[in-house]
Order: structure tokens, then C-alpha cells, then sequence
DNA sequence: CCACTAAACGGACCACGGTCCGTTTTCTAT
DNA sequence: ATAGAAAACGGACCGTGGTCCGTTTAGTGG
């Protein structure tokens, strides 16, 4: 770290707005990981917004002004772990990514997003409204359902389309289906896949 | 309340746990009382705890040892206000009541439970998860749409089908179509009878 | 009518989310 | 290098949800 401007710089090409201090960006990543660390140990519902400050050595007021709120912070540790399916979506691949059949990339969707949500089922929970990353993953997901309804040539009113087709797997339906009514994983899939088929019309 | 007792009594037929002590039912209905009028008058969001307990004449401990949580009061006052729809469904006129043709009471399941929802948005909100009432709510509706399907011969996993029928009529999505991106109401329902449609398999 | 038990009461008490403001740090312009 | 402004920092402070336990009260058998 001590060679003089020879490195590539964080583009100071302006275009929102201006961007993060050097501490400020510094103390974001701290907090991030501290919050990560966190609640893989003590789980999303064990984890005080104190008590991630002090493991990032920092003071409280700091952690809400980089997350808004306990849910903004949960919202963002949500979201490292989700982008991960997101490039699969969008890169990823076949079938779940670009380049197969659009019925066969629908099925690989919904089957990996019962997953993934399971897997992140506590952290959702705790993300939940916000409009936070919570809400950026729902329009993610919805988007891409109803791209690939239009690659199907679905018609009709797609959003509400889309969103039939994502509620079942959204958390608080599943959790009174796999919690409640003891189904399992392979039971709802294969439900959804009826479902899926009917919205189509497909036979 | 002089004569000697006449009266038919609250039915002293053992069966579940034993029946509530007279101040016990005395405060619980004063406090759903107070919560109710305070939540018309401040919004659900504006209410809290210690105000409730105040206004009903009792202490804070009482309210959660009646309600258990801030949820669970929500979820009452909630509770008191589904119940007259429950009973439009259950055995009100049709074509929402029994008698009519499933397909036409599919139909008006559909446009009143949207209006609903959009009526108890915020109530819902502040009662969700806690599996009170709004647990309780989502129950009855799903099993409902369960059997308009059944009536209408609709074959499949009939979980998962009226689940997502259900979903789109649900707050969290409400709020990303009708607030996010200003749908109107009746555009909603229109999209809804489509699904409805295509999952029953009609043309 | 009184004694006794179990249940209900109430408000002091605690923990956690969220705000506020005086202090410190980073950046920029000279 | 330095001065000055803007932004970030941190932790004392506040309000509210939720618990705890000593006290009161409704029901019951004598």
C-alpha cells in the first residue's frame, strides 16, 4: 500500500451520487461481514444491533446510518447470499441459466427458489418488508418469470401471471405447507409443476 | 342481575381447559374494546401497549397475559372484523354465500377478498406471522377456494392450486402491484379471474 | 359467613431498536 | 502543507415491547 497512483482507482467517473468515504466504505464491510459472522452463529433472531456494532468495533450510530434499520442490515446480509442465485439465473448454466428451453428454464427456477428460500427461510423472515433487498429480490424473481412467460407466449395479464406462479413459493405459503401440513419438498414441486402447466396451457 | 340463578349459564360442559374467571372475560372484552377504538382513531401503527392497557383501566400485564404480544392483539381486533366476511361466505346470500353456481362463487370469493384486503391493509400488517388470526384468516380462505375447486372438479394438487389462487390476493403482493406499480384495483381483479380461468382450465 | 387455593392483577423493571448531537476524520482547494 | 467544509463517528439517551413477582381477587368447601 504504498506505491503512488498507480493503481486503478474506484473510477471517479460521477454519475450517482457522490461516492462513499474511505471510512464510511471501510466500516460498511466491517459491519457486513461482523453481521454475517453473526448470524450464521446465533441465527438471524439472536443477532442485537449492539452487539454486531461492538464485533465491528464500531459505535451504534454507525450501523444505522449504513442500514437504515435492523431489517435494512438483515436485508443486506440477505442479499450477498442471494446474488449468488441471481448470476446462476442470469449466467449461469442451462437450464437454470440462458441458453435451454424456456419450459425447462421455468422448471429449474422454481425448483432451485423452493431451495434457495428454505435455505434462507430465518433470514428472509427477518428481512421482510423494508422494501429492502427483500423487495429487490421479489422483483428480480418476478421479472424473470414473466420474461420467460413472454418467451413462452403466454398472454395475458403477465404480473399477475407471474406473481401466481411465484407465490407458492414464497415463504409464508410455504411455511404453512412444509411447517404446518408436513408436505414434502418434493410433494410442493411437484404441485407447482401442475400449476405452472395450467397457467401455460400447457396439456 | 338479582334473580337467583335462572339463567342458562356459560355452559358449565367440561371440554376444553377450564372456562375464564369473571374479571379475566370482563378485561379481555374491555381491552379488545379499547384496542379497537384506538386503533380506528391512530392507525394501527400508533398504538401502543401501554396506551391500550391505560384506556381498557388495567395494568400492561394483563394485556399480554391476555394477547400474548403486540401481534396477538392486533390479530383480535383483526379477528373481530373477518368474522362478518367469514359469515357472508359461510352462509350469507349468493352469489358469495352457498347456492350459487362454485364458478360464479369463485368469482365473488375472489373481488371481496381483495376488497377486503385492501380495506384491512394496515391491521393485517401490524398482525401478520404470530399465527393468530392471520393465520387463521389465511386457513379459512384456503380451504374455501379448496372446495369451490372441489365443486368444480378440478383435479391435482388442490393445496397448492388455491394456494395460488389465494397468493395474489394476499397483502405483501397487493402492495408491490397496487402501491409499486399503481395498478387499479379493477385491472387486479381482471388479471385474477384469468388465473382463476387457466388453473380451473376453463377457455 | 369464613378460610383457603388458584388464578388474575399491576406496575416496576429489563432489553433492544432507533435517534441526536457534540466530536473526529476525510477530502479538497489553495 | 494547511485550512476549512462536509461527512462520518460514537455512545448517551429515549420509547416501546415484553417479563417478573409480590399483592389482590374470584371462586369453593365447610
Amino acid at each position: 500500500m504504498s506505491h503512488p497512483s498507480t493503481e486503478p482507482q474506484p473510477l471517479p467517473l460521477l454519475g450517482g451520487p457522490p461516492p462513499e468515504r474511505r471510512d464510511a466504505a471501510r466500516n460498511r464491510e466491517r459491519l457486513l461481514d461482523a453481521a454475517t459472522e453473526l448470524v450464521e452463529r446465533c441465527g438471524p433472531r439472536g443477532v442485537t444491533m449492539d452487539a454486531v456494532a461492538t464485533a465491528a468495533g464500531v459505535g451504534k450510530g454507525t450501523v444505522f446510518r449504513r442500514f437504515q434499520s435492523r431489517e435494512g442490515l438483515m436485508a443486506a446480509v440477505l442479499d450477498h447470499s442471494e446474488t449468488e442465485w441471481q448470476a446462476q439465473v442470469l449466467s449461469g448454466p442451462p437450464p437454470l441459466g440462458p441458453g435451454a428451453d424456456p419450459w425447462d428454464r421455468l422448471l429449474a427456477f422454481g425448483r432451485t427458489r423452493l431451495e434457495t428460500t428454505i435455505l434462507h427461510a430465518e433470514l428472509i423472515r427477518e428481512a421482510d418488508r423494508s422494501g429492502g433487498s427483500a423487495g429487490g429480490a421479489l422483483a428480480f424473481a418476478t421479472a424473470h418469470v414473466r420474461h420467460l412467460l413472454t418467451q413462452l407466449g403466454v398472454e395475458g395479464n403477465l404480473t399477475i401471471l407471474s406473481t401466481a406462479l411465484l407465490a407458492p413459493l414464497l415463504l409464508p405459503l410455504r411455511e404453512q405447507q412444509v411447517d404446518l401440513e408436513q408436505f414434502p419438498v418434493d410433494r410442493v414441486y411437484e404441485g407447482w409443476v401442475d400449476l405452472a402447466r395450467r397457467v401455460t396451457r400447457r396439456p
